[in-house]
RNA sequence: GGCGGGUUGGCGGAGAGGUUACGCAGCGGAUUGCAAAUCCGUGAAGACCGGUUCGAUUCCGGUACCCGCCUCCA
């Protein structure tokens, strides 16, 4: 069996992965607080543990991995979206309008994570379903002296907990000195953290021996893990920002209320990505959504193909460079696969498997971009059945990928009772652009066959330019002419021509 | 102030203590009505300063710069 390894951000080292269970693999994610689009930085860690999810598959089976990612529901943005639309004049609870709310961000969530190619986990708890485990684990939390109420609020006490800081490599001392904790009169410690917290008319609330309030933000992941998964678990991920102070009082809570468990064994985050060399932000202007990629044409495999490029404990920096290059590999992929099949050999792909080398890639701690480096290699030398088993394992999608980036070929036919064009392709020839295209493409063909009689180029090289103008690329064959929608592709321009 | 990540050829980005990474772009050639695509060939590297070693881009120490976390954040 492959051997798996993965670095361990709580042991700082790359180990070899045992599972609890030797054949049955349990790995929580921290999903999305669905107050929005999500964002190009939430897409990476969905990706990198997608492309683990995938090799604990392929290694265990698919039916020996449980994957859970959570869905925060609770978080006070969604309730100021919600006040926001009431104060708008919208019919409704503050509950309903929250509901609303979290339904529309989760079937946004779905649509941009699918067009990544991300499986669904096995499940995608919502932290508003695990009230009540929430609030037994707080009371036993209490009851175990690690927590205490004051003031309708619920605390946990850090300092009741002796390996606090652990995991993130701090001490509560070092960072009381460095002092930007909330300080509040009725904490033992400033950085005693929020369990539980009172709502106000204006805010969702749960009934609980402190009165009406809402979870803090760290207990769900401690009741839903345990509640699925068990005290003792696999893999724990996120990305790194979450390591402190998320992931700390995670451990906290879990290890103080179960004492007897491990919780997390590995825990495994990713860093974080920039765009253009800098953090994204809305004050940068360079904030952007996934969605609003896919809405400027940028295709989900390509995002992906660049998320894998870049090993994922590695600061990655998104630039349209780099997307451009993912998009030229993939075009190049997408035309191999597309390809005419009575000119190359006949190979049932539906079984393919992804080589060994690939897989050995991944399992030594999801070395992506080595993944990425064979699949270039498998291209080069036309090995269709390792290419399709390699892009299977990394989540591609195949006939996604043919769609969106097939081009579109014209080929001088005549079978003795016919003679004319015909159209290979793999590409969109049902959208607009793409009838378009092959109108364009068969017109290029007949002029062409002309000139290549009367030596007078010009109207072939007419309409040659303005579909290079637009962002075609145009192959002139021997058997025919190819158009190739390219990375600069505009429509628009093609408008003009017809 | 504390904790963590990064620095590789024009650009992106890996592995490996000694042997070509690879991709994109470039250059030369083949090919083409002209191009494009393709194929063949090809140059180019590891922030800086020390140390260990027969030998380091790869290990160790230091310096510089960039980024993140310590407050909601993937």
């Amino acid at each position: 069996m492959t051997t798996i390894r993965l670095h361990n951000t709580a042991t700082r080292a790359k180990e070899t992965f045992t599972p609890l269970n030797p054949d049955y693999v349990r790995m929580y994610v921290c999903g999305p607080t669905v107050w929005d689009r999500a964002h190009l930085g939430n897409a990476r860690p969905v990706v990198v543990f997608d492309v683990l999810f995938r090799l604990l598959r392929h290694v265990y089976g698919p039916d020996h991995v449980t994957y859970v990612r959570n869905i925060t529901d609770v978080d006070d943005k969604i309730n100021a979206e919600a006040l926001r639309r009431r104060q708008a004049g919208a019919p409704g609870t503050l509950e309903a309008l929250i509901h609303q709310r979290t339904e529309e961000t989760i079937a946004w969530y779905h649509a941009d994570m699918d067009a990544l190619g991300a499986l669904r986990p096995t499940f995608e708890p919502r932290a508003t379903d695990y009230i009540r485990p929430m609030v037994a684990m707080i009371e036993d939390l209490i009851a175990r002296g690690h927590a205490y109420a004051a003031e309708g609020h619920v605390l946990f006490d850090v300092r009741s907990y002796a390996a606090y800081g652990r995991l993130s490599g701090r001490s509560v001392d070092d960072m009381i000195a460095g002092a930007r904790v909330e300080v509040a009169p009725f904490k033992r410690d400033p950085m005693d953290f929020v369990l539980w917290k009172p709502s106000s008319g204006e805010e969702p609330g749960w009934d609980s021996p402190w009165g009406r309030g809402r979870p803090g933000w760290h207990i769900e992941c401690s009741a839903m893990s345990h509640e699925l998964l068990g005290g003792s678990f696999d893999i724990h991920g996120g990305g790194i920002d979450l390591q402190f102070p998320h992931h700390e009082n995670e451990i906290a809570q879990s290890r103080c209320a179960h004492p007897e468990e491990g919780f997390a064994k590995v825990w495994m985050h990713n860093e974080m990505l920039q765009v253009e060399g800098k953090k994204m932000s809305k004050s940068l202007g360079n904030f952007f959504t996934v969605r609003d990629l896919l809405d400027r044409g940028v295709p989900g495999e390509v995002i992906r193909f660049v998320l894998l490029g870049t090993h994922y404990s590695k600061p990655m920096d998104w630039t349209a460079e780099k997307a451009r290059q993912a998009e030229t590999v993939l075009r190049k992929i997408a035309e191999f696969l597309g390809e005419d099949p009575l000119t190359k050999d006949s190979i049932d792909t539906q079984y393919a498997k992804a080589p060994q080398e690939v897989v050995d890639a991944l399992a030594n701690d999801l070395n992506t971009s080595s993944a990425l480096t064979l699949l270039a290699t498998y291209l080069k030398n036309r090995q269709e059945l390792q290419l399709v088993g390699t892009l299977s394992l990394l989540g591609f999608n195949l006939s996604s990928l043919t769609t969106a980036l097939a081009p579109f070929s014209f080929h001088a036919g005549d079978n003795g009772f016919a003679s004319g064009y015909r159209l290979t392709t793999h590409g969109t020839e049902g959208s607009v652009y793409g009838s378009m295209l092959i109108e364009l493409g068969n017109r290029l063909s007949e002029l062409r066959a002309q000139a290549l009689k009367t030596k007078d180029f010009s109207s072939v090289d007419a309409l040659k330019s303005a579909l290079v103008s637009a962002g075609v690329e145009v192959r002139m064959e021997k058997q025919g002419v190819s158009l190739v929608p390219g990375v600069g592709f505009d429509p628009a321009k093609l408008e003009a021509l017809q």
